[in-house]
DNA sequence: CTCTGTGAACCACTTCACAGCA
DNA sequence: TGCTGTGAAGTGGTTCACAGAG
């Protein structure tokens, strides 16, 4: 391992592009770690993520100097910056609004336990629900108890999985709440202040961007 | 409406930024539809999605002269020509593989169907699972009818919400049978020869962007 | 006068190419 | 020699600004 890892606060504003191919470097690093492999050069975790091997020293090198030159970065020592960087050095607190199919299959995805997420509850209307568990054990519990829920258990992150008529009206509470990270998996536009940070998942345009590829080369099944 | 809708296969190929955009407008002019407004300016789409007037122009000219000047352009026109443009002036034929939390969720996600997806089957491995059906009655098929079903039911799109660890292996098995269209909700990078369109949705990325968003802000719960 | 369609300017991200350190 | 860190060049996407149609 070098002798003093020296991060660093990135002077610039980092571009969401670059901070979501650090996620990905995470992934890889992890693989490598659990086979025992020590070191990586940007060329090695750029063909793992079909990029190029400038990039990869790029973004890292926003936030210090971890490589060594003519030999690459130290497997654990990078994993365990870039941990710090994304904030994943300790849990993030989430609660799931909605329990529909999609709040429940969110509950109990494995990888956000495994990236050190905390499901620590779903919020739903519907009183027939509030109190059953998802198969890991997350509970539903009403929506009326939003604000005790993020202050007790100090909600990091809301998870909006309600039908897109309700989407609006319930971030609205849950910001009001002081929650300032937002994933959406609602269709449509939400509107939310400059201090909330809302990243939006629309899985019909994802589909519609296939449908588009298919158009467009002459679909056999057309 | 104008007389003659001058529709264009366009010549440089489209960006993908262009055509996620492209479902978004469609999203709004149905949205407009339905309150029975006749037509709308680009300024009046962009605002709606958030987005620069110039480059609403700039998207739906690509594919012909929808716009009129001095008025705007027609709403029923323009999106009846948005969905062909995307491929949905058809019903897609879509199977989803892996019948967990995931792919019942995705199975009963009523944006798909309203957009013109047609939702045929869900592919396990599980003999346990086989032959049940979700909410909305989506059955639930064994992985090796995959090729009968895709045959027999012209699926065009794969929908793959397995475990990681089996993402390459089913995603191999879906491409033999001739799918050229996948989304993918599994974690970590899946190789596909050029011919097939793989679009990845990584929720533990989304998710930690909002990580890094809260840990780069100084969060105050931190 | 209004609003589209589009060349030109601008900006951001990626890739190249190489100096410099181990 | 091998590989990082980084200025410079290249690429692609967005915004500006305006000519021109209705």
């Amino acid at each position: 391992m070098p002798d003093t890892p020296r991060p660093r606060q990135p002077a610039e504003q980092i571009s969401e592009l670059t901070t979501a191919r650090l996620s990905l470097y995470l992934r890889c690093l992890e693989a490598m770690d659990a086979e025992g492999i020590r070191t990586v050069s940007s060329l090695g975790l750029a063909d793992h993520c079909n990029l190029n091997a400038a990039l990869v020293r790029k973004d890292l090198a926003y936030f210090g100097e971890f490589g060594v030159r003519g030999v690459g970065y130290f497997v654990k020592h990078l994993k365990r910056h870039l941990k710090m960087i994304l904030g994943l050095d300790r849990h993030q607190q989430v609660v799931i609004l909605g329990a529909g199919n999609l709040g429940f299959a969110l509950a109990d995805y494995p990888g956000f336990r495994a990236e050190g997420f905390n499901v620590v509850a779903m919020l739903d209307t519907d009183e027939a629900k509030v109190g059953t568990r998802s198969k890991s054990g997350v509970v539903v519990c009403h929506m009326r108890d939003l604000e005790q829920i993020v202050a007790r258990d100090h909600i990091d992150i809301g998870v909006l999985a309600v039908p897109h008529g309700a989407a609006q009206a319930v971030i609205d509470q849950v910001i009001a709440t002081g929650v300032r990270a937002i994933l959406n998996f609602a269709r449509g536009t939400l509107r939310v202040p400059p201090h909330v940070k809302l990243k939006s998942v629309d899985l019909s345009v994802s589909l519609e961007s296939l449908s588009y590829f298919l158009a467009q080369s002459g679909d056999p099944n057309g």
